[in-house]
Parts: C-alpha cells; sequence; structure tokens
DNA sequence: ACCTGAACACCGTTCAAGT
DNA sequence: ACCTGAACACCGTTCAAGT
C-alpha cells in the first residue's frame, strides 16, 4: 500500500480542476482527465480508489488553496482573512467549489482548514464547548454565500428578475408587487458579504466578552 | 408547446425524488425514472427538454414541500415558519435537498417561496432597498444548515472524530489541541439550527425597529 | 510500482417511425 | 399528442496482462 507518487497524484488533481473549471463538472470524467495528464483513465486507480475518492482529494486540492491567516494577526483578522480567502477560492474555481458543501469531508485538509477558525474563536474568548457551534456557523455563512454566488442562486447580476416576476399572477405575488422596481436595483456583493460577516464577528465578540 | 399533461409531469418528477432517496442521485437515470413510471427513457423528452432542465423542475417539486406561512401570523413567526419547513424538507429528502443550492433557480416556484419572506422582512420595518439582501442572508443561512447537515459536512454525528484529529500532527494542530475531548462531546441539531435563527431574527427586528 | 487494452454494464440523447 | 426501438457516442469500473 502507500507508497505512491505524491507529485503525480497532485498532477492528476490539477488536471481535475482545470478540466471542471473548463468544461464543468459533468465534463470531469476519468477519461478526461487521464488524457489530460497523459494517462489511460485506467491508470488513475493507481492513485485513487474510485471517481468518489478522487473527488474527495479534490476538495481538498481546493481547501489548500485557502491561505490559512496569519497567526500574529488578532482573532478578527484572522476570521476575515479565512473567509476573504474561502470566498476568493470560490471565485477562481467557480464551477467546482460546490463539491465543498456537497460531500462529507473528512480529509486532514479540512481540519486543518478549521483549525485556525477554532483558534480564532477561543481568542474571542468563546466558551471551550461553543467554539465548534460558533465555527459551523461561521463557515456555513461563508461557504453558502460563496457556493449561492458562484452557482446563481442569487441570480446573475438580476438580469430578467423583472420579466420572470411579471409573468406570474401579481395576486400571489404580493410582496414582490409591493417592492417593485426596488428588486431591480444592482447588488455590490463585496459589500453584502462584509457587511454579514461584520455582523458574525460582532456577535462573536459580544459573546466572547460576556464570558472573559 | 405547452399543452402537456401536468399530472403526468408531477408524476414523472415523483418518481424522480423516489428513486434518489432510495439509491443517491447518481442513482436517478432517465432510464430508471421512465421505468418508474413505465415508461421508455424516450418519452420523458415529451416533459423535459432535457435532464438538467428535469432537475430544474425537481427543484420546484421540493420547494414545493415547504408551506407557506400563515399570513395572519406575526412577522416574525412566519420566518421561523419557513425556515423549519425547509429544514424539514431537507429532512425528508436528504439525498435531494442539495440540488436547491447548486443550481440558479429561476422557476415560479422559487419566487413564490421568497414572497412570503420578502413580506415578512417589511413587515418587521426594514427599509425596501434591503429587503432582497436580508432575504439573502436567512435563506443562505437556513440552506446553507440544512445542506450542511444532510450532506454531513458537519461530521456523521461527530463518530470517529476523536481518531482522526490523532493521527494528524498535534503541532500542525494546536487549537485543536486545546480543545480536547470537548470537540466530541454530542451535538443538538435542533437547538444550534433555533439559536442561529434566533440571532438572526433578532438582527432584523433591530434593523427595522430603527427605521419603523 | 506503475501502466495498458479489451471488455462489461451502464449513461444521455437523436432520429425515424408508429398511433 | 404521445410513445417506441434502434442506434450513437459516451460513461465508471473490472480484470488479466505487461514492464
Amino acid at each position: 500500500m502507500g507508497k505512491i507518487n505524491q507529485e503525480r497524484r497532485e498532477e492528476i488533481l490539477s488536471a481535475a480542476l482545470r478540466i471542471a473549471e473548463n468544461g464543468g463538472l459533468a465534463a470531469m470524467s476519468m477519461r478526461a482527465i487521464g488524457a489530460e495528464v497523459g494517462l489511460t483513465p485506467m491508470a488513475l486507480y493507481g492513485y485513487f480508489a474510485s471517481k468518489d475518492e478522487l473527488l474527495d482529494w479534490l476538495v481538498g486540492r481546493v481547501l489548500q488553496e485557502v491561505p490559512p491567516p496569519d497567526p500574529r494577526a488578532h482573532w478578527p483578522e484572522r476570521l476575515l482573512a479565512c473567509a476573504r480567502g474561502a470566498r476568493a477560492a470560490a471565485h477562481r474555481y467557480p464551477r467546482t467549489f460546490s463539491v465543498l458543501l456537497n460531500r462529507p469531508v473528512v480529509l486532514p485538509e479540512a481540519i486543518r482548514a478549521v483549525d485556525p477558525l477554532y483558534g480564532a474563536l477561543m481568542d474571542a474568548g468563546i466558551p471551550h464547548e461553543r467554539v465548534a457551534g460558533w465555527e459551523r456557523m461561521f463557515s456555513t455563512f461563508v461557504l453558502g454565500f460563496a457556493v449561492s454566488e458562484v452557482s446563481g442562486r442569487f441570480g446573475e447580476g438580476n438580469l430578467g428578475t423583472r420579466e420572470r416576476r411579471e409573468c406570474l399572477d401579481p395576486g400571489e405575488l404580493p410582496a414582490h408587487h409591493r417592492l417593485g422596481e426596488v428588486l431591480d436595483l444592482p447588488v455590490d456583493w463585496d459589500a453584502e458579504f462584509e457587511e454579514g460577516l461584520a455582523r458574525l464577528v460582532a456577535m462573536i465578540e459580544e459573546e466572547g466578552a460576556g464570558t472573559a
């Protein structure tokens, strides 16, 4: 077991990432990945037991691109750095990033990515038994926002919203009708992300201060 | 165009949902769906232009199972009802629910599901131009939490966490090491969801009161 | 330790044809 | 309007074989 060429494995994962970003996750077949690195598809099974396992490793590959925060910075800056780094990775790999939310991650890379968050929350004064819960809140917001953004769930720059709204019975959509054109205003996604983040940090500070 | 048997369409979507829940999303092939409703796979293309479009409709099918809140209830209760209804749907369809976060939803059902949230936020006193942003925060939390729960991202009841932690260099995971056994405590997911929800509602109330 | 070729049981989708 | 059968170009994966 185990004595397999690690560099080659990284090379394969990078190829998979490249293919997914160029043609979408559906284009990322074992055959396509193999061709990209100059191998038969069957050769990949020497590095990954199945395509499913390859996808697990791909989660780790994406997580590696979220740089760990500077440990000398104050805890709010460390939280912000993790959050912004994760969102930046989502923008860099918009077609692949959603795997982070879809797969039950049990990789070393996942634990390694969480550790700085635990550290920052403890430094904020959060009681130990509540650190994991706050980390879940924080990462759920960050990943949920980032995935919604790149998957288009938030609407693609609100194009076409108006038309779609109007082809529905207005009596069925009273709130949309009351809001009207306000819904077509452009959105500053950076600002919205930062505002949510700031609120979370403020809540963490408050809970931390209460027990300091 | 358009004059197609709607009941049959619903029947097909229910069959698709059934198959995905029994065997996972990967088992939901056009062939399997066809067989489940007693049709050739090709017959499905009379109802959906492609499997991708069928998946879009499936999002609507799942959203239909989130009951609209009682419009006579106070706005916080309406928000809570929507959130709990969505999470309940996630628990009912754990293997299918993640499609809600992965697909750019442009269906009437999606707009219909959002309308009660817009209404509640306006009744809370949120300025009109900030209603959509608050709705995104709220639904991101609800969907993100629910998807993380059913996809296993939060850890499967924390089983095996300890072992996984220990096979990593403890010097690389200082925060995990400091927290130690606290990380193995059981989690009350209902309570954690409700706590996050309560915080959101409190924040909404605060912003609404500031401009009332 | 690493890779290949042929083969198996599947996919989504098109197209011509049937009622 | 609705459905079928045959066919095309793909899948992931196994297995025996090669170096």
